[in-house]
DNA sequence: CTGAAAGCGCTTACAG
DNA sequence: CTGAAAGCGCTTACAG
């Protein structure tokens, strides 16, 4: 026999599937004795509810899209995961799907979410996603959805996302304070929001002494990212800067072991920076100064504010950014300017 | 107007919805000319097909569901970001549920896929799942599925992973191949099936010259592991041994970190080696030495074994092993015997 | 308190 | 080459 239906569990509790259905829903216009009698005979078949099958009366499928980039990244992951968490207290199931950072694959991967009715989609822009590109796929099937971590400019929705700029400016403010008088920025893909969001702060932060970056090297690629050689172009560029900022926590773990593959010691011979403040900073040695975005409460308020847009209690196009903090370690706090600098 | 279906197309077309119907699945008994006036009436209306009516007339869904602990640990990460490749290239879409490696979560998600009526489902166990658990929740309401990573001892299913075993063998051998003649063994998580197999792999390799370990000290918990306390409670239950293998990379940075803040070189003064060889144990100084447990290659096999299975070509309880292989770096390599010890 | 009936958006024989 | 009709497993008025 196939899997059983309410038909069949009304056939065996002797009723109609109309009553299945309202126990179901723990309809309180059934009695008890009612309820206890379909329950059991649901037991008995090993009766699985389709929830695709009440989809067709009009029901949402309680299930909400996510697209990221990857899930490699540490930040993606906190904000999957954070995602994942919200979603299923609500009761919604959550589809995954990659863009690996291209948008023909973000396309494919939205429609086939469009294809399996998702009630909402949370997503993470891959970089060169145009606002084109969102309407078609987006917009105009009006699936209801939040754009997270990554804007996408020239594009109106709901946003929710890490205050890069004020990220940047905490750092650039730290480093000042500490004495830095030159920096470097390393790492990060060329030309995405963030990146420039966290440069234009840092820069911000550091205006009262430094006017420009030493060096400013971007990646090529995120996946397989060679840090070794950024830091042998850094090298090459010019003299040592006082500090280095790194894009994200990643990317300094690896900056740093390139240091000292050099025979640079970070946190000591240069002051070193970045951004995201993944749990492994904190175990790295020596601890590492890091701006936190706090993916988890991105995803937290990302998942609310798509819950109420479905709803249809939607403004449309709120803009939520989660404020950043500082936690500053040693890879800051133990370097100290050179003695030739006057005090 | 809500969303267009087959009917509107076929009105706008002129044709019954019968031949929007093969239209939509490129039927060859449809001229050419009416597949175009269908299709323009298609982009006309802004239709989008809907997979789940489909779906109710016996086709399947085309959705896989993925259970994994979380996504944080990056082997998971890689995993799931090849399980979602694989079946995004097979046109499944992937459900992604956390269960936090905790069994009454990951019933809660195992349920909602299957009222979801997933095609099939790969699970990475929780820790404790038990196979009565496992029976109720996969066998009983009959859905393929494939287990990943981890097997649940008694019970009986397709499985992919790592050769967790081999992999511990082929770092025993190294250690010993180098002189290493005392070994802890510091992480993972008490009682894990991956930890002891590669403990037991790991006393196989050394058996030539080390018949037990100096120190085997397991986490409490995996996320945010304390690694630091785990090398105090290492170091003080005796002398520091030649080598110590941790439980995966993760694990092996922040030990690495440790011992760094307490004056211990790792790779100089103790050799370090450890399991997954993520991406970023290469950028590590010194290069971290480990065994590939090539996630990409069990997230692939798990993903067409389970194809596989749904197909109804299913022996059931096929059980893949991926091969290993040990990368070899300074952490292991820069370490020599002291010279109080003989040749 | 419970049942008969219509309908959600598709697919699939079956006619013609 | 194309259409009318039945049916997938539910829910929801509407009767009774």
């Amino acid at each position: 026999m196939n899997r059983p239906t309410i038909k069949d569990v009304a056939a065996q509790a002797n009723v109609s599937s109309a009553t299945v259905s309202l126990v179901l829903r723990d309809s309180p216009q059934i009695p008890d004795s009612t309820k206890q009698r379909v329950r059991d005979a649901m037991t008995a078949l090993g009766y699985v509810y389709n929830r695709r099958a009440a989809e067709m009366r009009g029901m949402s499928s309680q299930i909400l899209g996510l697209v990221v980039a990857n899930v490699r990244n540490p930040y993606f992951a906190e904000l999957t995961m954070a995602i994942e968490g919200a979603a299923h207290a609500s009761g919604y199931t959550l589809v995954l799907g990659c863009s690996t950072d291209d948008v023909a694959r973000q396309n494919e991967v939205l429609r086939a979410m469009a294809e399996r009715r998702v009630d909402g989609i949370l997503l993470l822009p891959a970089s060169h996603t145009s606002p084109e590109n969102l309407k078609a796929s987006l917009r105009d099937p009006g699936l209801p959805h939040v754009l997270v971590a990554r804007g996408v400019p020239g594009y109106r929705s709901d946003y929710v996302g890490a205050d890069n700029e004020a990220s940047g400016l905490l750092v650039g403010h730290h480093l000042l304070q500490i004495g830095a008088e030159s920096v470097a920025f390393l790492g990060g893909v060329q030309g995405s929001v963030p990146r420039e969001d966290r440069i234009r702060g840092l820069l911000k932060g550091l205006a009262q002494r430094v006017d420009s970056l030493l060096a400013d090297i971007p990646l090529e690629y995120d996946a397989g990212a060679d840090l070794s050689s950024l830091v042998d172009r850094a090298l090459a560029a010019g003299p040592l800067p006082d500090a280095v900022v790194a894009y994200n926590d990643m990317h300094a773990f690896g900056i740093a072991s390139a240091l000292r593959a050099r025979n640079i010691e970070p946190g000591r011979d240069v002051a070193l920076a970045s951004f995201d403040n993944i749990p492994e900073a904190a175990q790295h040695y020596p601890g590492l100064t890091s701006a936190d975005g706090f993916p988890a409460r991105v995803g937290q308020r990302a998942t609310e504010l798509l819950l109420q847009a479905i709803k249809g209690a939607c403004p449309g196009h709120e803009r939520v950014l989660i404020d950043p903090d500082l936690e500053v370690r040693g890879s800051t706090l133990a370097w100290s300017p050179p003695a030739t600098s006057p005090a």
